[in-house]
DNA sequence: CCACAAAGTAACCGTTTAGTTACTGGCTCG
DNA sequence: CGAGCCAGTAACTAAACGGTTACTTTGTGG
């Protein structure tokens, strides 16, 4: 074994021009940049696309330390899940609709998850990876899994609410209005690209995502209004 | 050079079960097969995380036929697209609606869309693909871009009708009732494993599958009625 | 009836891939 | 102040992968 312990630094790489570190040992620093070159490479290329390799380049480190630090590329990849679902679960807490009345809080809600999705394509993009492997690290989390949505507890007061003042059905039920809105906000974003190439029109132009986000919300209402 | 013509039929294989063949050699159901493996290897595992083996495999034939008939993976991908294109194409034509009420007829192609979704997930799942790679071979394919839906068309038709008697807004835009109408089924389907995972909720038994169609005409009416 | 082309097989090949080894450098605490 | 531990590097490895080669089999038209 070990035939070459002389030769030691042979090639010094000229760093690659990525992620300049101030420290030379950071490894808080050091987890969190391979975690976001992950994010990255694994919403770009999927599971089976992504390149183990690419992730430790993007990061400016390599192969090693993302192995010392996540143990194999499965379990980085459920990194990566559970820090994008733990985003939008505490992006979703700073969303205080009880001041508002029943309609504002829906087109509020239903506002701030389209804002949401399209600043946070690599999500929708986990999302649609999970799904393809029938959310098998999903299921597997037991950190996800106590990580609830609170939306729809959210959504169900709403509806209570406006039931009470007589402006909404009495059948609206809150998953259905929260299925609603993201699946309006989901589809328009991450099918874009095929969108736009079968009709000929860019989805994504400032003008076209402002009518979608009003669309969302006049559908929304539109459904549970009595 | 070759040094072992003499071995040649060295293992039998033993079939493995796969598609049995009546005649010996038929290059249309040998092509078809294959084509019909890609479709579920790359519907269940996208394209990078696709086994050209393993389609092969499947198809109860091996790679060499694989490549004669498709010349590689990337082009057996993009035959695999445009064939299921062609199915909804194909299916979309035969549904007649200009006997319908305006009403009635965007309630039956709102239900013929999701009926489609759901009886065809792997085209979802192939457009989830696709839209991974942003449109990638979609673009690239002239003969998918000359097959143009006929929906836009068929709804415009619709509206303009429903309009005239004073149904519906007059802002109606199809292809936002066509985006809506889609939306609402493609997120149900292909996002049920993040959400029977995360609200504890079976979205795919009968009940709930029927409540959601009703649920989609019932949204689609209201957002364009007056 | 045989020559030839197309269909089919399986072994092979070079490259890429996830994962490991063997090592060096620097911070900290007794 | 130095021993030991943790961060970090780069070269290595075995297996898997897409793609090819070399060859056999089978149906068909002159």
């Amino acid at each position: 074994m070990d035939k070459l312990q002389a030769e030691g630094k042979a090639r010094k790489v000229a760093n690659g021009g990525r992620a300049d570190r101030a420290a030379q040992r950071d490894p808080e620093r050091t987890r969190a940049s391979i975690l976001a070159a992950a994010t990255v490479e694994f919403a770009e290329n999927g599971i089976g696309g992504a390149r183990v390799d690419a992730i430790a380049e993007r990061a400016g480190t390599n192969k090693r330390m993302l192995y010392h630090y996540f143990g194999d590329k499965e379990q980085l990849y459920l990194a990566v899940l559970e820090e994008a679902y733990i985003g939008i679960r505490t992006a979703e807490k700073s969303l205080n609709l009880s001041d508002l009345t029943p309609e504002q809080g829906v087109a509020e809600l239903a506002m701030f998850t389209w804002k949401y999705f399209l600043e946070h394509p690599e999500f929708l993009s986990l999302l649609g990876t999970e799904n393809l492997h029938r959310a098998r690290w999903l299921r597997q989390s037991t950190r996800l899994k106590e990580l609830h949505s609170h939306f729809i507890d959210k959504l169900a007061d709403l509806l209570d609410r406006g039931k009470a003042k007589g402006l909404f059905r009495v059948d609206a039920d809150p998953l259905n209005v929260y299925l609603t809105i993201a699946a309006l906000g989901y589809f328009y974003i991450s099918n874009q690209h095929t969108l736009t190439t079968i009709f000929g029109r860019d989805l994504m132009e400032e003008a076209s995502i402002e009518a979608w986000k009003r669309h969302i919300v006049q559908v929304t209402l539109a459904s549970i209004r009595r």
